[in-house]
DNA sequence: GGCTTCCCTGACGGGTCGTCAGTTGCGGGT
DNA sequence: ACCCGCAACTGACGACCCGTCAGGGAAGCC
């Protein structure tokens, strides 16, 4: 757990206000509406006054929660990054050497495929966002997938130590896998554009996650 | 080479002429800027207003040459997309057997770095309009790493029937090889924001490719 | 110079942005 | 029941960008 995404429990409204109950909820209907255009809609033809429109009120009173439209995405993506602690949890609690490797692998790779399924409109956002340089969403870029990455690094350590050394720095192999991992995620959609079948990416890369950690070629089946 | 990107080489202006020698270069120099503010500021914030003062031009003539923004990138992504020829050519043209396999493997790598490198800004706007829906970014998106994925299908093919049988489909073990060099070469900073330094990843990813071209483990180094 | 073609732009109606000052709604006190 | 005070909302406004004309310059040709 390191770089914690800046918590943000004493809301304040623009003119300086502790909003009660009703100014809270309003603020959760503009999150909500937001993340449903991030959904159905361009992130660049995203305006407020559209927003405002969806969550039937008017722009000032976006105003009054959200400096702007990104301050919006930016706290949908601290959400996001919170629940990415699940993958970490994952590669923790899994038992990773022989048979049952291949399976915790399985699981990562469902898990990974999972997360993107449910976040992937804030996720492309966020990643446009850092590398354009926003230092806000870099953070949350980093922290998203950092501790996994620790987390597995961690996990080949011992590995390594267990059985055999692989002739490389244990977290930049769990970086990989992690790229590895999230990139397929992203792009299940054109995997099967271009005619491969999820099923088949599925254990290409759960096969490669479990080598990539155990330094062994995966079981046969 | 499938799905050829949409040639246009009949130009048009908004009003029907076939541009001239000057107009042609107004054009190119709108792109250049475009290509310039797409560097150095946020997609979102891209005006037209912006690339046609930057370009010492009227927003008017902007219009001549794009219907909007997206336009605009669209041939900046056009023009990526051919340049991944190169890409294709390292994996046909590598030895992948043996100790002059891994050496390939290196090659690849630093060319997808390389290429990520030079049109970093331009991919992650694909990216985004890809996986927004946009059709013909979509396209783009497709043809840029589809034919470097077929060849390095073939190549596992043709080794899988010359040494042993991997037990996955190429084409999936493919794209899933691709996906992590482009993932890996997209996010190299958070590597290295994570202290994990770009050699190392580097070693790694190649030994991965490697590994998923031939199914043998890599050579000690 | 005069003409044609190509190229560019000023100006405009329409829309969003972000910010006020001012109105409405709501709960608590008496 | 009434009023009070604050929380919550909004209409309206100047600023700016959008996209589109009709009209004015520049380049080439005779």
């Amino acid at each position: 757990m390191v770089e914690p995404v800046e918590e943000i429990d004493d809301l304040r409204t623009a003119d300086g206000r502790v909003p009660g109950r009703r100014g809270r909820a309003t603020r959760q209907r503009l999150l909500e509406c937001t993340a449903e255009m991030l959904r159905t809609g361009s992130y660049r033809s995203l305006k407020v006054i559209d927003i405002a429109r969806e969550a039937g009120t008017s722009p000032a009173t976006f105003y009054q929660y959200f400096g702007d439209v990104e301050d919006a995405v930016l706290v949908l993506a601290q959400e996001m990054a919170l629940d990415s602690e699940r993958l970490v949890r994952i590669v923790r609690e899994g038992r990773w050497n022989g048979r049952s490797g291949l399976r915790a692998a399985l699981r990562l790779t469902d898990a990974f495929f999972g997360f993107w399924d449910q976040h992937r409109p804030v996720i492309r956002v966020v990643d446009l966002g850092a590398e354009e340089g926003d230092r806000r969403l870099r953070t949350i870029h980093l922290a998203l997938l950092y501790n996994v990455t620790v987390q597995l690094a961690e996990t080949i350590k011992g590995i390594q130590a267990d059985e055999r050394n692989l002739g490389v720095d244990p977290l930049a192999q769990a970086g990989m896998l992690v790229a590895t991992l999230a990139n397929v995620a992203a792009h299940q959609h054109s995997f099967e554009a271009w005619g491969i079948r999820a099923a088949d990416v599925r254990i290409s890369v759960a096969r490669h996650v479990f080598s990539g950690i155990t330094g062994q070629r995966p079981p046969a089946k």
